[in-house]
DNA sequence: CACATGACTATCC
DNA sequence: TGGATAGCCATGT
């Protein structure tokens, strides 16, 4: 297995524009599963390189940021997040799209 | 090879 | 609208 579906997640995941999140589903549909959703986050929640991979840029179909389970420090994350552009709803929740 | 686990999503009540 | 349940997929043991 040199190139696992976990190892594109995680490409995908790095190729994430700055001041920009995306989804589980999306990266797994990005991926060739858009099913894979759950083994998306499981391919993030081994993170091998939490340092190369913005996990915090990953966020669920709600929005909802996960790096609460990532490097550890959710408000510094979210900060950062904020200077790139990134607009969050509540202090776990990011602006996906403007659908009203 | 089979079972168990997990950072998800969609559907139902 | 919100909580609970079921379904799907990959990884690790």
């Amino acid at each position: 297995m040199k190139n696992s579906f976990k190892l594109q997640v995680y490409e995908l995941v790095k190729k994430i524009p700055k001041g920009k999140v995306m989804t589980y589903g999306q990266i797994a549909v990005l991926a060739g599963k858009p099913k894979a959703a759950r083994a998306v986050g499981n391919a993030l929640h081994k993170n091998p390189d939490p340092k190369k991979i913005p996990c915090q840029r990953v966020v669920n179909q709600q929005g909802r940021v996960a790096f609460h389970f990532a490097q550890g420090g959710e408000e510094k994350q979210r900060e950062l997040l904020l200077k790139e552009g990134v607009k969050f709803k509540d202090k776990l929740h990011v602006i996906l799209k403007s659908n009203v």
